[in-house]
DNA sequence: CGTTCGATGCACT
DNA sequence: GTGCATCGAACGT
């Protein structure tokens, strides 16, 4: 069963593809931009999508969080990039997570998505969360945390630097819109932690964490 | 409910 | 060698 926080926009629209330019803006512009978005990836086993509902943002070599702290390095090379591309990277050893670059080439930031609601390919969502032998998790955790949505969508390391304006990984504008977002404090962070630039859809069971803060804008 | 802790690979010092 | 932008099982209250 797939749980929306909130019923569709009436309005139907066709599914459009972000533009490379919908990136290259302030990283908090970006951010709060993508709740509502869609994630799709089409990989040779099927195509598997959600609604972003929770991101972080990660900006510059002054961030002590970002992975740009200590300055240009073999594995944070896509965040002075050009926006619009995927960064991913190996966390503890065993979670892929994947972020979307922001802002002009040589400033280095990011969008970390933290979950998303899942929308198409449930089926190997399930398998491809449950391979070691336990049951798939509820639907609503599919792709809850950051670890969880790429597992469920399948990004690894091959996904790494591809754009994000392209036919196997996208994110998209389907004319669905977050009544209430909330901005609160990053999650895991040693360092950095008291910038508030975490940014989820108020209300969506899909979230990681728990409880929150202060919101804003429709 | 809550908190603690091990898994597991690699970038970076 | 150290420390992760995590997850989930195990245990305590």
């Amino acid at each position: 069963m797939i749980v929306n926080s909130q019923p569709p926009t009436p309005k139907s629209q066709a599914p459009r593809t972000l533009r490379q330019s919908f990136y290259a803006r302030p990283t908090l512009t970006v951010a709060e931009a993508l709740l509502g978005k869609v994630l799709v990836h089409r990989a040779p086993e099927g195509i598997a999508s959600g609604r972003i509902v929770e991101v972080e943002a990660y900006i510059g070599e002054d961030d002590p969080a970002c992975h740009a702290a200590p300055g240009p390095t073999a594995r944070n090379e896509p965040l002075y990039g050009p926006p619009g591309i995927a960064y991913v990277y190996l966390n503890y050893g065993m979670h892929y997570l994947v972020n979307a670059v922001t802002e002009p080439a040589g400033s280095p930031a990011a969008v970390l998505l933290r979950a998303l609601e899942p929308l198409e390919g449930l089926e190997l969502m399930r398998r491809r969360r449950a391979l070691n032998g336990n049951a798939a998790p509820a639907d609503t955790d599919l792709c809850r945390g950051p670890g969880n949505l790429t597992r469920a969508l399948g990004i690894t390391l091959a996904q790494n630097r591809l754009p994000l304006y392209g036919s196997t990984l996208a994110i998209e504008d389907r004319g669905w819109t977050p009544q209430a977002i909330a901005w609160s404090t990053r999650i895991g962070l040693s360092v950095g932690i008291e910038r508030e630039w975490r940014a989820h859809v108020v209300g969506s069971r899909a979230v990681s964490g728990k409880a929150l803060k202060v919101e804003r804008r429709t």
